[in-house]
RNA sequence: GGCCCGUUCGUCUAUCGGUUAGGACACCAGGUUUUCAACCUGGGAAGAGGGGUUCGACUCCCCUACGGGCUGCCA
């Protein structure tokens, strides 16, 4: 049935836009992407907008926006599967034509009237038109829908890439509805003549369109049309083993953005969710790129799982360089509506970047850590931090700034006066630094006080001291 | 109901007839430590159940159970 062409590899992915992008679909998108970009193929985007009362705008917008934020690149203009309409007509009156197809005047009402007759003697509901073999003689003077001439014989064969052969009996599949009543293409046909049109080698796809695979099929033969590698990938499922919906949380890509993963992590996590080679758990694109094949694709649905993401996003962000960085959290900030960045923060924070980034598995995260470079004087002090800065304490802060005063900028230099103020007063350094820490960030969950004073500088340091020394 | 797909530690997975069934995340214990982390060491943890085939099955076949999908003039 399907060969497998040695061409240049096309892909596609072909989201309906009725909502947000779901994350299974970001995944198949992935799968597409890396399958065609690890070859030089192309890859390609459409729009199945057919569906006119669910079709918006908005969702076509919010599902370039999700690929564009995982990293992922098409090649064309994304198509729109409704503009190809008198097409995939066209392609119904050529079945009608070579015979491959029929004309159908069955009403709603027949086709529930006969379903109802099916199920009432236990036999199967799949609808037979009387049409399929009446003499054109006797076509009435009424709309009718093409019904695709399905062979009643015999089974359908697909040579599925992840789920092997799949073996359909015939008189398992229905005559399709082509082309409706109304004139307008169904989904079954819309997908197999653009898929054709568009060169597709390869389709990439969700779990669920196993079935549809052996109609598709069934069209490719009526027109004669070589048929593409399928690989129908597994769902991904919620954490406790069920389809995911949005009582799991959350289902949309831009979820996963709102929470501060970084993308490369994300592409990461995702491309490791139901596909393996070998024991890699951690890899970067170029590495994706050169080892994604069908062949690694597990047979079994996967279940989300946020702490290996959460993970896996550190890992990320950790690596990270920081001008590169640094963009994505200001994304990342527009992204959840909060303030953007004043100049001087962002200068403070590609500073503290060094100091955060391997400590933060998410942006938030980052941003948390990264608050006393971002806070300005007067620090407001969270109550912990308060509490740190008694009047001892203060005491101490006042005899360690004089000596900060005049010391060499560098961090040896600064551990070794801390510490020395600290054991001047039978202390170690733990006891100081809490205080350190309170009066330099206003809060005690910070990076090293070393670090900060570093990242602060002497000026703002001292200043910052002198404000809690009081 | 019918048809189709799936089932290895809690989770993601390796294994492609012969392994003490490996890794990662998570978890537990210990270490390191100026907070949170990070990091280091160690530990517990799996082939859904039942039949076959075979000298030998997680790997191949069948049945059952469970999960999922399709069964539209939706996509």
């Amino acid at each position: 049935m399907s060969s497998a062409p040695q061409a240049p590899v096309v892909t596609r992915f072909a989201p309906s836009p009725t909502g947000y992008l779901h994350i299974g679909g970001a995944r198949t998108a992935l799968f597409n992407w890396l399958y065609a970009r690890g070859r030089g193929g192309k890859f390609l985007l459409r729009i199945e907008d057919t569906d006119r009362e669910r079709s918006t705008p908005e969702a076509t917008a919010a599902i370039l926006r999700g690929l564009t934020w995982l990293g992922l690149d098409w090649d064309g203009e994304a198509v729109s599967q409704f503009a190809g309409r008198a097409r995939h007509a066209e392609v119904a009156r050529q079945m009608l034509a070579n015979g491959t197809a029929y004309k159908c005047f069955a009403t709603q009402e027949d086709i529930e009237a006969f379903r109802e007759a099916a199920r009432a003697e236990g036999r199967s509901t799949l609808y037979q038109s009387p049409w399929r073999d009446a003499d054109p003689a006797t076509h009435p003077d009424a709309p009718y829908a093409i019904r695709l001439k399905a062979p009643r014989d015999g089974a359908t064969v697909i040579e599925d890439a992840v789920q092997g052969t799949v073996t359909f009996r015939n008189d398992q599949l229905d005559d399709m509805v082509c082309l409706r009543s109304d004139a307008t293409p169904t989904y079954m046909l819309a997908v197999v003549v653009d898929d054709h049109d568009m060169g597709v080698t390869h389709i990439i796809r969700g779990d669920d369109h196993l079935t549809n695979a052996a109609r598709q099929v069934q069209i490719y033969q009526a027109m004669g049309w070589q048929v593409p590698v399928f690989a129908h990938i597994p769902l991904i499922h919620g954490p406790d083993g069920k389809k995911l919906s949005k009582r799991h949380g959350a289902v949309g890509l831009e979820e996963y953005q709102a929470m501060g993963f970084c993308a490369a992590g994300m592409r990461n996590y995702l491309t490791r969710l139901g596909w393996s080679h070998g024991n890699d758990e951690l890899f970067d694109d170029a590495q994706a790129l050169a080892w994604f094949d069908l062949a690694g694709i597990g047979r079994a649905p996967a279940r989300l799982d946020f702490k290996k993401l959460e993970n896996v996003s550190g890992h990320h962000i950790a690596k990270a360089a920081d001008e590169r960085l640094l963009p994505e959290i200001e994304a990342y900030l527009t992204a959840v509506a909060r303030p953007a960045l004043t100049a001087q923060q962002r200068d403070g924070l590609l500073k503290a970047l060094a100091c955060t980034k391997e400590r933060a598995k998410t942006f938030p995260e980052l941003l948390e850590k990264a608050h006393f470079v971002l806070a300005s004087r007067p620090l407001e002090l969270e109550p912990k931090a308060a509490a740190a800065l008694d009047a001892v304490s203060r005491g101490i802060l006042r005899e360690l700034t004089p000596q900060l005063q005049d010391a060499s900028w560098v961090r040896n230099e600064l551990e070794a006066i801390v510490s020395a103020v600290a054991a001047a007063h039978g202390l170690g350094l733990g006891k100081i630094a809490g205080p350190l820490r309170a009066a330099l960030a206003g809060r005690m969950v910070t990076p090293s006080v070393f670090d900060m004073m570093l990242v602060l500088g002497r000026d703002e340091t001292l200043a910052r001291l002198n404000d809690q020394a009081a």
